[in-house]
DNA sequence: CTTTATTGGTTACAAATGTAACTGTTGATT
DNA sequence: AATCAACAGTTACATTTGTAACCAATAAAG
């Protein structure tokens, strides 16, 4: 078709990296978004709540890799949904410090280990090494350090 | 955090899957955005055109996975903006056989040189047993047959 | 001090997306 | 032929996202 040799779509790496991210991304959203009406952006921040403890928006922002925005929203979801809480930071009054309800605990517990089971209904079909492998290089494709 | 053992969500693969895609495809999208004003489904219509010639809506649909509406929407905007056209098939009038332009396939051309420079810049950092390794497992991820 | 820049977080608006209902056409069933 | 189901593609509406401007609080510079 072209005049050119040709570059298949089908093995460019964004391409397939989409693909696939939207794949599995829609297969476990299925989970939490029938059982708790979670989005994606929500369900991540309760994993890094549920993870690291107390954070503020912008810790989540960073280590999401998400923009604050998105956060923003998603906090005042869950906060809606009584899966987390917030204060005001005493020492510095823009920060605010969020941590998970009894309630959003409960709920990370359940999709952690959703999580990881679906993880490994994936990691299942590969060997180990090959597993490790693609962790490292999409570790490194997001942190080209 | 939680009382169970923890899964850590920087190595849960759908997290990492969407920002290594997220990351690459933002990357390849400044470019095709910023030259053509393109948005990713349309950048895909493109392509797959480029490659297979004369598709309907529906073949590059399948072929992309994504869905109609995006398809038809995207196709609009690339007549609009002259980059293909459309006929309906006399045999059934249902369908559009789509076809790029010459503008079209001019877009094309450098459109794909540019996919397969940036596709080397990623895959120049790692082995190419590791690379061919990448792409079959994320062809696996995508369809599990 | 007081002005100025920076920061954490929110809001407002536009653009993009998902979903489902719709149109027109063909194919199948009777 | 007349009815009914299936199909390609579109449209309308609600939801989600991106962008940039915004507010309040702090930090830095004069």
């Amino acid at each position: 078709m072209s005049k050119n040799v040709d570059f298949d779509i089908a093995e460019f790496l964004p391409y397939l990296l989409n693909q696939a991210a939207e794949q599995c991304s829609l297969d476990f959203q299925s989970y939490y978004k029938e059982k708790y009406g979670m989005l994606r952006t929500e369900w991540r921040v309760v994993f890094h709540l549920g993870k690291y403890g107390l954070m503020t928006a912008r810790d989540v922002s960073l280590k999401a890799k998400t923009h604050k925005t998105k956060i923003s929203r998603a906090v005042h979801e869950l906060e809606r949904k009584d899966f987390l809480v917030r204060e005001t930071d005493p020492n510095d009054r823009r920060q605010e410090r969020l941590s998970l309800t009894t309630r959003g605990k409960k709920v990370y517990d359940d999709l952690q280990r959703a999580a990881r089971d679906y993880d490994r209904t994936i990691t299942d079909t590969f060997k180990d090494s090959e597993v490790a492998l693609l962790r490292k290089m999409l570790k490194s494709l997001i942190d080209p350090a």
